[in-house]
DNA sequence: ACGATAATGTAATACGGTATAACTTGAAGA
DNA sequence: TCTTCAAGTTATACCGTATTACATTATCGT
């Protein structure tokens, strides 16, 4: 295999670069098979590389997992960032809400990755996987046209956030049963965007008038 | 070959009784170390007994992540009852919101077994775990002590459950930051108990307006 | 009571994945 | 050029899962 030209970049030597090839394969397994799919050997074996190769770029499959999650939150992050950007009769709240839906539903496994395994609990704070995390946060608050400021507006945000992952995580898991089989997902979620909206602007008005 | 049912008496053959102490030991276990803790082989030498004992009873270690998880469900439904049981004067709604919170923070380990796992999404739907996992709900349904009926009632509950997940979720992974660092995670539930409630007593109005 | 039988446990072993050590290759810079 | 070091290789130790074949003991039919 010619190796390709070195770009000044790190990491780009015999394979190209497998770093990222590595990371970018891990997404795709996981997509299919949650985390725990991820094998380093059968990932070597996928791209053509000896088993060891990949502990040159990752000291375990730890370390592996832990990129990965950071990656498929820069990629989460572009998808609400186009869906709150588009132009559309809904509230940017709203889209952005159905984007993650349809993100937790659809790439569950990668979904699983990043909000049920255990590897943010293991994230320091300064971390690129805590950084990216928290960007998905900003656009969320973002995403909250509302009037309320500083701590009322977290704590909507958190509120309708869990909420959503709340949802996901109980359709996944088939606990929609009984009446609530019958309806759609997509209700569910604008439901909770409704419910938050009304309750913050209940708020925001008795913080005015406590407030002069 | 299938798991044998229960004999009259205890199950007193050549350990005692295996397959419970198998459950029991493979809870201790994912308490502390999550869903990836459980090692069959770990728990064979833990109960002194032979690696391979542990498959005279559990097809696999999946199927006993399964049982493990069902036993879990029943623990947690335990505990969900005699919190809405016990006399007080906050809400039964408000006293299960509290205990799923500190459950899903104390056992964090068998929270994430129970909700954020991919052994759920395959149980099947007479299974034992499905079983217990919608007992659970049931618990929910009777705590939410509102004139709602039918859909609307599995609404709110549906709701009012994501939230809370979200929450225990979201203040694991260290995601409770900013100013809602500042905010106690039993405030924050107790808002979505209280959001949760005004938004059901809204919608129960309408309805009612609509129905005549 | 007793022997058949099935439930339960053990020993031996195959297999696959993680991880490390020791060696090889080739790009980059003194 | 030749030294160096990142990146990749082969070989190997180790651990956990799972199966097969064999041993043991409780339970049940007669």
């Amino acid at each position: 295999m010619p190796p390709r030209p070195a770009r000044k970049a790190l990491n780009t030597y015999h394979h190209g670069d497998l770093r990222d090839a590595l990371v970018q394969a891990a997404l795709g397994e996981v997509e299919l098979g949650g985390p725990e799919a991820i094998s380093i050997s059968a990932l070597a074996k996928r791209l053509g590389v000896s088993q060891p190769a990949p502990y040159k770029h990752f000291a375990d499959r730890e370390s592996l997992l832990t990129a990965v999650t950071a990656e498929a939150f820069r990629q989460f992050n572009a998808i609400l960032r186009e869906s709150i950007g588009k132009p559309s009769r809904r509230s940017k709240l709203s889209r952005l809400a159905q984007a993650t839906l349809d993100f937790g539903l659809r790439r569950n496994g990668v979904y699983r990755l990043m909000f049920a395994s255990r590897i943010m609990a293991c994230a320091p704070k300064g971390s690129e996987l805590h950084v990216a995390a928290m960007e998905t946060f900003e656009l969320l608050l973002e995403s909250l046209e509302a009037p309320a400021v500083g701590l009322l507006r977290e704590r909507s945000a958190l509120q309708i956030w869990a909420a959503l992952h709340g949802v996901v995580m109980l359709a996944e898991q088939g606990l929609l049963t009984g009446q609530l089989a019958n309806v759609s997902r997509e209700e569910l979620v604008e439901d909770i965007v409704k419910q938050t909206k009304v309750a913050l602007a209940v708020a925001v008005k008795a913080a005015d008038k406590n407030g002069r």
